[in-house]
DNA sequence: TTGAAAGCGCTAACAC
DNA sequence: GTGTTAGCGCTTTCAA
């Protein structure tokens, strides 16, 4: 019952060295400093002790914690949990370690999250959250923090970001579309206070325009948020708007679900009827019924990369304002087909 | 350009205080000791300094540092979201911070993951993986450090533990099907040394018993990890032994998936031909193809229940070594019918 | 190659 | 009600 662990002065007592000794011994850089005998003799006295470092110890006098805080909105969506573990894997390699905040897209809890992550100084922050327009940041940028903007491009902050290209992948979908003989497709948009959301708008209108077809402002709905139920509700309001079409793009693959819902009750069939292309291939979208066709996003690789350039602002590696924009991948499944009518 | 934030000290000084007032005035325990005037004249410096404690400071004082861990398998895994939020979502309430481990269920990441923890001075751990034979745990009970398992009972250890109730699932299981007419019901089970595979395999032989069925042993099937691949892998085996069965037992619904696919490679419909039960009800699976029966369990709530008993043991408030078995609940789906035959 | 001394920012007796 | 003092466990000059 070693209740208390062992400090750094017991170890160097035991080895019958003085603490700074031993602070050296224990610590790879300084290793060498010390004499060979002399570091086998503390690594032995730790050892026995089961001394553990006290990182807050260390921390408050390096003024370094090895800590990354990372912001969401919420990690039981399912594009979240792979880039947290791409975050948490590239940090692992470094020996850092991840605090992690769901902030459901409210400011309040943003702040007060923040403010507890600062409060643990943490070396580092990934904002995988996406609201556009966040008040905190000026803050940040005052407490010259390093940042990394994750599904996010920067637009006034000096931050770098890496996110999917969202319009390369829109012009995946819309083209697939276009080339099975689509011409009256849909467009269920996500929020547009949300990055993501008009991003993916914006690059519909743009290919639609790009391919020769007139985007239809009575085929386009914005869905209040990004999850099935407000795309179902989305849907019923793109019915009611009684205007004729083939398919939809929907803003994300939660939203192509409420999709698949409000078709099944009209018994209508994906994709016979309509088709239906979703956005992040998250995880089981190929088991859905139909298995969706769906723009691929690399999400752990997002997380690698988000993790890389926050460890290089740590060590003052100038990575400047960057958006990093890795390339989607069209996941051709059979929610698409050429159209009936 | 505030790069350094400012200290307790700057916020004394400026409101004229000694720092040990300027603590007291800041801190709400200890706040009613002193003067309202000198409260306010403390808070407004601190606001005007943009002030932020430093928890590490705070923690070395105090040896709290309001930080539980969670060691998990795997965050990818569809299971563990909700349980992480739960736990996430609770001890926000109580100002403490989650940090968070996966393992992968290899043995060295967990000693590894587990020493930072314990460096980090963690006040708690939260320990969701199922390995059951764990080496390190005598120097956590060594340590004196509150535990929790989640998702494990405790074997021989002297902690708490939350977790759905397997003999219960697997009894709502079973009988669903016996009730639909089944009697040849075979059982792909976990991995053995995980502790839900081996509770979910033993509770099935005893409730086949029980409904008066002998288990026969041809139809019983091990996967080799909890994940689709070896799910039908496992199927494979099942059909390979040649013995008749009309429904299957899967240990968690990534495993009935992998039956999904098996079973479609050979043409076979569910449920006409194969009655599939899943376990876990795990997102999404209302979605599948056909949509599973399965188990649910409350993941969530698994979690929250979770942190409040670390959050308990942490104030000493005695919890003793109960095993917190949480109910499932059956949801009938289209993946079971009546057999064929 | 090792020791001495100082201090990171905070809290908690204790004294006034 | 407020100030004084000491110290949590560590790293890091500086000196020997």
């Amino acid at each position: 019952m070693a209740l208390k662990t062992a400090t750094l002065r017991e170890v160097a007592e035991m080895a019958g060295v003085h603490p700074s000794t031993a602070s050296r011994a224990l610590n790879p850089e300084s290793r060498a400093l010390v004499n060979e005998k002399t570091v086998t003799k503390v690594l032995e006295a730790a050892g026995r002790l089961g001394y553990r470092p006290n990182s807050l110890a260390r921390g408050l006098k390096t003024n370094r914690t090895y800590t990354i805080g990372m912001l969401l909105p919420d990690l039981t969506n399912p594009l979240f949990p792979p880039i947290v573990r791409g975050v948490e894997d590239a940090l692992g390699q470094a020996d850092y370690t991840l605090i992690l905040g769901n902030t459901d897209n409210d400011p309040d809890k943003e702040g007060a999250i923040l403010r507890t992550m600062l409060s643990r100084r943490v070396d580092g922050l990934v904002l995988a959250t996406a609201r556009r327009a966040a008040p905190f940041v000026e803050q940040l940028a005052d407490a010259g923090i390093p940042v990394v903007l994750v599904n996010r491009v920067s637009e006034d902050v000096p931050w770098p970001s890496v996110s999917g290209d969202d319009h390369a992948g829109i012009g995946l979908a819309v083209r697939h579309l276009v080339s099975l003989g689509h011409r009256r497709i849909a467009h269920i948009g996500g929020p547009q206070d949300l990055s993501t959301g008009l991003a993916r708008y914006q690059s519909f209108v743009a290919w639609m325009q790009s391919e020769g077809l007139e985007p239809d402002p009575r085929l386009i709905v914005f869905s209040t948020s990004f999850h099935e139920v407000a795309g179902a509700a989305a849907t019923v309001e793109l019915f009611a708007r009684d205007v004729p079409f083939s398919a939809i793009v929907a803003a994300n693959d939660l939203i192509a679900i409420g999709c698949y819902d409000v078709l099944a009750e009209r018994q209508l069939n994906v994709p016979k009827d309509v088709s239906v292309v979703g956005y992040n291939d998250m995880p089981f979208s190929d088991k859905l019924c139909p298995p969706l066709t769906t723009i691929h996003i690399p999400h752990y690789t997002i997380g690698v990369r988000a993790a890389e350039l926050a460890l290089d602002m740590i060590a003052k590696r100038d990575v400047g304002a960057q958006a990093l924009r890795l390339a989607p991948a069209l996941a051709i499944r059979q929610s698409t087909a050429v159209p009936s009518a």
